[in-house]
DNA sequence: GATGAGTTTC
DNA sequence: GAAACTCATC
């Protein structure tokens, strides 16, 4: 028997939000320690990485670990039922090919059930390896965006250079060609405005606009994003998630 | 050299919304007075006249006249990266086919610069004469925009009858007819609410809707509009923009 | 609270 | 391409 409730449903629907254009289907890992999805886009492209914490899940309940495959769409549109401010309870049975839903509104006067088939998906069981990296940066979620959403009308990919002053975006195109400087900030009243970078090495590397855009629709889950830069490396966008986990 | 940086690059902004969908592309005259542009709209229509002190400039520089030719959908997508709170410079060299665009936020923290290419645009340099209107009608932009807009559920065009008692809006359509009487204000408490008239001539003259509109999409550069009326003369519409400039 | 722009979905 | 939804602004 599985059963995690996690009060906060609306963090749930954000991670759907965040990945359902990017991974079709995927494995939802559950163990006594929490719940972990590893999968990769349909092009195979980029990784996403969800871990989420049975500590921020109350109750939680893991007899044996369990895998549940399921599409991500099929999700979402179960998840779109739930409201804002509804908890969400996930349930399964050992050996069972359907995983519930229950969506409990705060004053638990409506109750909703939904369930849904699972899947048998094999994976690959891939994961971001931990290692160093030549640039971590740390930044609002929402200047990220913005900053990916603007050079998109200039170009499809960015270049993005990393010294200790500070990080440079570029693009170039058709109509002329786009440049953004976000400097380290000294000291910024509020923390999650806050830039800053951790340096080993200066680095200059190109992605596809496309996949960043993709990415940054996890900016609703955390005010802040830590990007992580290595030469002949994928980067990775870390989403901290409260305290319930993170979305890489 | 030519550099001139708005500290409001708002302005900037809202000028290109209002003219984007208008005219195609069109030369921006810099000389050491200032900035200007005239162009007309694809079909001939009207005429669009934009004049911007170089006093509204801090720092204004133009050591030579200098034309700059920019597709307006490029300048306005270039634009749309900046954010409304960052100032705005402008940056040509002597002879250069491109033109820089320096975005600063306030905190000086982000730091753009978007270089566009130029283009070579024979423009017949027309102008908007100065002359006796029979009418000079001012009055709140915003309802000069609801007036039009509200019209066009109604018909193509637009009846403008101005007599010293006010001035009345006409349309008729195939679901009946819609008049909008405009009188002149005695005292209102906000100056910019109020509708003045200064009448030489009674007058009574029809325009398409559809310009209108177009012209409207400048209301947000100001709180009042001055519109100027003479038989078989063009209509001009005059949005003052702050101490800048304007735009007619 | 209302309006408009942008984004996403059908 | 149209409509619905969301976000930001007034």
């Amino acid at each position: 028997m599985f059963e995690a409730k996690l009060t906060q449903g609306s963090l749930l629907k954000k991670i759907l939000d965040a990945i359902k254009d990017l991974v079709p289907s995927a494995n939802w890992e559950c163990s006594s320690t929490g719940v972990s999805v590893q999968a990769m886009d349909s092009s195979h492209v980029s990784l996403v990485s969800i871990s989420l914490s049975s500590e921020g899940f109350d109750p939680f309940r893991c007899d044996r670990n369990i895998i549940l495959g399921m599409e991500t769409a099929s999700l979402s549109k179960i998840l779109k039922c739930a409201s804002n401010d509804d908890s969400i309870t996930v349930r399964a049975e050992e050996s069972t090919d359907t995983v519930s839903f229950i969506f409990e509104s705060p004053n638990q006067e409506r109750v909703c059930d939904y369930n849904m088939k699972l899947l048998d998906i094999d994976s690959e069981h891939l994961g971001i390896p931990e290692q160093e990296y030549d640039a971590v940066i740390q930044m609002p979620s929402s200047e990220f965006q913005r900053i990916c959403r603007d050079l998109t009308q200039i170009g499809d990919s960015v270049k993005i250079n990393c010294t200790k002053e500070g990080v440079k975006f570029s693009a170039h195109g058709d109509l002329g060609d786009g440049n953004i400087l976000l400097k380290q900030s000294a000291s910024v009243d509020k923390e999650e405005d806050q830039v800053s970078i951790e340096l080993n090495e200066p680095v200059e590397l190109t992605f596809a606009l496309r996949y960043l855009n993709f990415f940054t629709k996890a900016t609703p889950l955390s005010a802040k994003v830590t990007m992580s830069l290595k030469e002949d490396v994928p980067l990775v966008l870390d989403y901290r998630i409260g305290e319930l986990g993170n979305l890489k």
